[in-house]
DNA sequence: CATTATTTGTGAAATTTTGCACGGATATCT
DNA sequence: AGATATCCGTGCAAAATTTCACAAATAATG
């Protein structure tokens, strides 16, 4: 159960697993094969399984798994078994969405604080009840109200530095909107949601289909 | 230059280079090193060499590669020498976000048709200037206006139905927003834009790293 | 209770992806 | 011009990841 082992693709897959284990819960299905769940999640059962192998072995010979406790256990694995406290830079129409957004808060991630540089934003309170703060006093509210998670919705021109703050104030992960490579300190972690990049996928599939 | 022989990732990877020769060459730089860039990006630069190799031959040995040129290569390999007409499902928060986001015209991406099953909201001009169509008429529209991607921004409930749509108005590559994984026939590309797989990802590297 | 049908967990093979290291091409310097 | 330094393109090896295939465990059947 060594961190270093286990592949980033794993951890992805199992936060996948999750979500279709928590839609057949939902079903009230109780059990399920590795080879109907490989289906719904569009996954080699094999993959499935050793995924599951690299933390212990949670089904049984024979019958499958029982869809709860393999949900309960992934989530447990993943660390979802808390709340976790993000922090949001940029309050566009992106930041906007993403605070208002319900998905987060009903899988346990909670916008504790938002912030911005523009004077005509700061002070506000949004819909969601959070009042922007000013960008400069992060490091304090970072601190005060124990934000582990950095979120960053600012323009690209504004993400490194939005970067560097969160880094000094002490966090130690964070999610990039921004269309940027961000420069962070070994030990940080750092995923990019991008979707210019998934577009240029889908433009490229498209052009070669063409021939 | 075979299609099924180039892996996925290089082609992320492209994009992701494409990005930052854009930087480069808005700070007027003209040639740049495989090291370089591969500083830039966080990748190894044998990496970048063997990415483009896939394609042809860009650099010059004991220079590196023109900067502009490369970024013109990249993007015509990419597929972006061309506007790319995107329908969106699904105005809700995130969908309006989407659709005033400017960095997707920028990049050469149009949203050219926005659709929303709720009655209120169907018939409305956005600020950004499409008017919303009933989800009912996207065939339609679809084939009308030559809509090339889909960008589905429903709930997940939602989600799959309005893919089936997609398809069957022929439209061949669809970016998901929708935390779910959706059923697709052979040979459509389907890319998934996922918030909490992304935060599950930084949430077990806390869990992990507090040990 | 033995036989048959499932389905997990896993070693080993197959495949994919990455990274090294070096030949060859280009530029610079003395 | 020759020597030196730089840097691309690529064969090859290493590493990582996926998939196969089968033993072991469980349940169902007659």
């Amino acid at each position: 159960m060594k961190f270093s082992k286990i592949p980033a693709v794993t951890i992805t897959r199992l936060s996948i697993y999750s979500r279709c284990l928590e839609a057949l819960a939902q079903e009230d299905v109780k059990i399920i094969a590795s080879d109907k769940l490989a289906q719904k999640c569009g996954i080699n059962p094999a993959q499935i399984r050793k995924d599951l192998a690299y933390f212990g072995e949670f089904g049984i010979r024979g019958v499958g798994y029982f869809v709860k406790e393999l949900l309960f256990e992934i989530k447990r694995i993943l660390g979802l078994n808390k709340t976790w406290k993000m922090a949001l830079v940029g309050i566009g129409n992106l930041g906007l969405a993403l605070v208002a957004h319900e998905n987060f808060i009903r899988q346990g991630y909670e916008f504790v604080a938002v912030f911005d540089v523009d004077p005509a934003k700061v002070g506000r309170r949004l819909p969601s009840g959070q009042v922007i703060y000013n960008l400069e006093d992060l490091d304090q509210v970072v601190k005060e109200k124990g934000v582990e998670i950095g979120v960053i919705a600012t323009p690209a021109s504004k993400a490194q530095s939005a970067a560097y703050r969160f880094i000094s104030a002490g966090v130690k992960a964070l999610l990039n909107f921004a269309p940027i490579q961000l420069q962070v300190p070994e030990g940080m972690a750092v995923e990019n949601v991008d979707f210019t990049v998934k577009l240029d996928n889908l433009a490229y599939h498209l052009t070669m289909a063409e021939t």
